[in-house]
DNA sequence: GTATACTCTGCAAACGATTGCAACTTAAAG
DNA sequence: CTTTAAGTTGCAATCGTTTGCAGAGTATAC
């Protein structure tokens, strides 16, 4: 690899006035500036990104960890996070929990040794102590919160997203309505719990905690809760299902076919956060939509202004409005018959 | 940042002694290195790798770039980098290029300055030029190839895996299969192509021009497509499609749903690469399946075997096979109306 | 006993950039 | 003409590791 001294060299001036011509061009002279960059241009050099960042001791880089990029809701995460840091000329390192708090921890331990500047985290159930390993560098918790105190958040409304879900339901007549929630040590999942509550409760409607249940957050566990869900009799289960997040929402669809129930006839459901897939089934899929692209592109935005400008003044604590969108998955109850 | 002198100190050794105890143990003293790991360890001490890179000229870095990580095609293969960088203990860095070459460069030179150890990349239709900039870094190229020459490439199949699809088609009585292809600049389109001309001329059908279609690789730009070969008269439309890519299959679909066409009574549909939505959809979608995650993590591990081992022999060209799967999207021809 | 080998440790020079400080040049002010 | 300031440049230290070399200590062989 080429380095200064050869821009240097051949430029006839020291090093210093290479790497200035660089990085504070204002403090050396139009004519010299314009030399040195012609040279280091023709001999394609390219400042040290490693070098440079162990001497200002700013590595130009943030970390974003996530859950699984898999998922395409992270992907987009990913993306957001991405496009707001390459804009600023940031480097992004990315890393996979899979909702494993000792993946999470090897992650953290990986990307302290590399010196970012900041962290953009979507932290697992066991965030808050592994978040300790990390010393003070600034972090933005996405999407949901670690329950550390003090902690800047970058989150969706997710009572009201939940809350505008459940009121469509109520507004079209269900009375029995199921909620597949994830598991509570979550933030997301116990908000989406509470909104469900207060949609029901301001219909007039009791809660039953046996309409609830819990699943693992993918396929296979919103299957399974739907079909405990959905066995009984058809006086007894009930008439529309809320799903807690995308991945439940398939396993729950699949349980409804097996059982041979027809959406939206016999059972309605919504589903929070929308997809491909639920725009492209027939019928396609009632959804709470959540902004994810615009989530992570501010999480990064506010993170490299808290960066660049300040340090710390109040933690910041952002939400942003889900977008309920209705599709043909959701329809008034199936008329009850005597028995 | 707590460094190495500060656990010498405590130690009592000099700061080569604890470098030694992490990176040769073999070379210290049993008892002095447990108890400089052991002062480490309290300490929370952990080498900047930063540092070490620009001292022995290894980053333990390597470079990723793909097209889209939206695509989760692609977020397979980021995944499939990922595990298998992450095992050997590297990191990735991650670019996205969304097939511009303008961003496939400046992600080049980006990363050039982080001096990875080696890259694997989707090359872009551009990418040819572009590779010239990053000097002679070990390069796998995946899923697709620049056409440099003696690159290291580690893609599917195409051929056979589109040959088996149309073979099926024409096994089960079309004549007139549609193709909608990618651009013929990216080597996999090409491939695809060459796929479905000789499965045709193998079933004694002859190509005809006016079936072929080339799209964007986009939703859109699959719907365009089908929308033009499909709006024809019942006679004249073919009776079955294949399509270059998952993207564009949905858009396909779409056109078919536009045009009131049932499939597969009207229209069987075979795509290139699985998908969520595919088997989700009723009917569910034929499909090539494509062992992205493998390719993926099998084009890390070789990079990686090469990075640690020896230079340069003969390119690597590997090819792994692609997996056809029936599902409910394809059927017999409709009979024919005499008009 | 000495010679030889081996094991372990420390010194100090790298890696490639950035930057405080000082020196030198030139212009402006008095 | 002298003084002061502004504009340019270079010197050399620094960031936190790693590593070639040499020296010290200990064990083994003769």
């Amino acid at each position: 690899m080429i380095d200064v001294d050869q821009v240097a060299n051949l430029a006839q001036v020291s090093r210093a006035t290479v790497s200035r011509a660089f990085t504070r061009p204002d403090l050396v002279n139009t004519k010299t500036r314009e030399r040195v960059l012609e040279i280091a241009n023709q001999l394609g050099y390219q400042p040290n990104q490693l070098a440079s960042a162990l001497r200002r001791g700013q590595s130009q880089s943030i970390g974003l960890i996530i859950s699984d990029v898999l998922n395409p809701g992270n992907a987009m995460l990913a993306k957001g996070v991405q496009d707001a840091a390459t804009k600023r000329d940031y480097t992004v390192f990315i890393f996979n929990t899979d909702e494993d708090s000792d993946k999470e921890r090897k992650a953290l331990e990986s990307l302290r040794s590399h010196m970012p500047q900041g962290l953009i985290i979507m932290p697992t159930a066991g965030a808050q102590e592994n978040l300790g390993l990390i010393g003070n560098l600034p972090i933005i918790e996405l999407d949901r919160a670690s329950g550390l105190k003090g902690a800047h958040t970058i989150m969706v409304d997710n009572i009201g997203g939940s809350k505008a879900a459940v009121q469509h339901l109520t507004n079209l007549g269900h009375k029995r309505i199921g909620l597949i929630a994830g598991s509570f040590d979550i933030s997301t999942a116990v908000e989406r719990h509470t909104g469900y509550k207060q949609a029901l409760s301001e219909a007039g409607i009791t809660y039953r905690d046996d309409l609830v249940q819990v699943g693992n957050h993918r396929e296979d566990g919103g299957r399974l809760a739907a079909q405990n869900l959905l066995s009984r009799g058809a006086n007894e289960r009930p008439t529309a299902l809320f799903v807690g997040n995308n991945e439940m929402t398939i396993g729950a669809i699949f349980a409804a076919r097996d059982l041979g129930l027809q959406i939206p006839i016999d059972l309605s459901i919504v589903g929070f956060d929308d997809s491909r897939w639920a725009k492209l089934l027939q019928p396609s899929i009632t959804v709470v939509a959540q902004p994810a692209y615009e989530l992570a592109y501010l999480a990064c935005e506010t993170l490299l202004d808290r960066l660049e400008r300040g340090r710390t003044q109040k933690p910041i604590q952002i939400r942003l409005a889900t977008n309920f969108i209705q599709r043909f998955s959701t329809a008034p109850p199936p008329i009850q018959v005597l028995s």
